[in-house]
DNA sequence: ATAATACCCTGGCCGC
DNA sequence: TGCGGCCAGGGTATTA
């Protein structure tokens, strides 16, 4: 599941791929893959033959590449999206939905995405920053990322601490496996109330964030299997590392106490019963 | 206005 | 072995 260690490692790898050269040819396999280019496969396609990416860009879990024309290339890799560089005499991949070729008849980037979550997009004159991601909010990676405005933001709401941390609006970046590993370092149950927190408390959770997410890209991001990969195909080892995500009936690494998984949000939350203690309070 | 829910997808896995 | 049902979950549209 690519948050934004996983979306990052790709990043780096694509700029050191990708960045300069010129495409030759873009082929659509799959019209899902495109479908927030309201305007068709044809204008996509006619957007971006014989233009040039000049960088790769990130925010959150999103990608943009940058074109000599001005516009820009939007990526976000969904659940299971990959971007990867092959030899054009690689087998086609079974979900392989978008394939560009370059005009120095190197490597081809392939769009490849099982359940089709994930999707590009082309931003006309998006470049420096696309309008259709304006909208979410600087990653704690940012060196702008503002931590006091974050800090009143998320108490001035009144919902969940886990869901606060997931709202890509508020912070972004984060989604289900490092929202709970730093809830876990931060010794707070997901269900606590953003605007019963303290500051400290808060910048204290925001410290949390920013270290196991530096930590994963370090790690080049958690694999659980071959839907996440870099743009080589390789796996990254965070998943080692994990402390809460996916260790239901496992002892705290803090504790020892067995951890739990609960259903919130629809999905599943793993924190320690000592550790992270559900709140008392009834929410209303 | 904000907050919470429904929806989109595929394939691996489980129990029968 | 086959099959129905469940699960993974990011972002957005819709509903409350």
């Amino acid at each position: 599941m690519p948050e934004l260690p996983e979306v990052e490692t790709v990043r780096q790898g694509l700029a050191k791929w990708v960045t300069g050269r010129t495409i030759r040819a873009v082929e659509v396999h799959h019209p899902r893959a495109i479908r927030r280019h309201l305007t068709g496969d044809a204008h996509f396609i006619a957007l971006l033959t014989g233009r040039t990416i000049t960088d790769v860009s990130r925010r959150g879990k999103y990608l943009w590449f940058p074109l000599d024309s001005g516009d820009a290339i939007i990526g976000h890799l969904g659940m299971s999206g990959q971007l990867l560089m092959q030899p054009a005499d690689a087998e086609d991949e079974k979900h392989l939905r978008i394939r560009f070729t370059f005009t120095d008849d190197g490597p081809q980037l392939r769009f490849v995405d099982q359940r089709t979550f994930g999707g590009l997009s082309v931003s006309e004159g998006g470049a420096e920053l696309p309008d259709e991601i304006a909208h979410i909010a600087r990653d704690p990676m940012d060196p702008l990322f503002d931590d006091e405005l974050f800090v009143a933001r998320l108490r001035a709401k009144h919902t969940e601490i886990k869901r606060a941390i997931l709202d890509q609006t508020l912070i972004s970046g984060v989604g289900n496996i490092y929202a709970d590993e730093a809830l876990w370092r931060a010794q707070l149950h997901g269900a606590r109330l953003t605007d019963q927190l303290t500051k400290p408390a808060v910048r204290r959770l925001l410290a949390h964030i920013r270290d196991v997410l530096a930590e994963a890209i370090v790690a080049g991001g958690t694999s659980f299997d071959e839907l996440y990969v870099n743009v080589n195909g390789e796996s990254g080892y965070f998943d080692r590392s994990l402390n809460a995500y996916g260790r239901e009936g496992e002892p705290c690494h803090r504790c020892g106490t067995i951890m739990r998984r609960e259903q919130f949000m629809n999905r599943s939350s793993f924190s320690c019963p000592r550790c992270q203690p559900r709140p008392r309070t009834i929410r209303h």
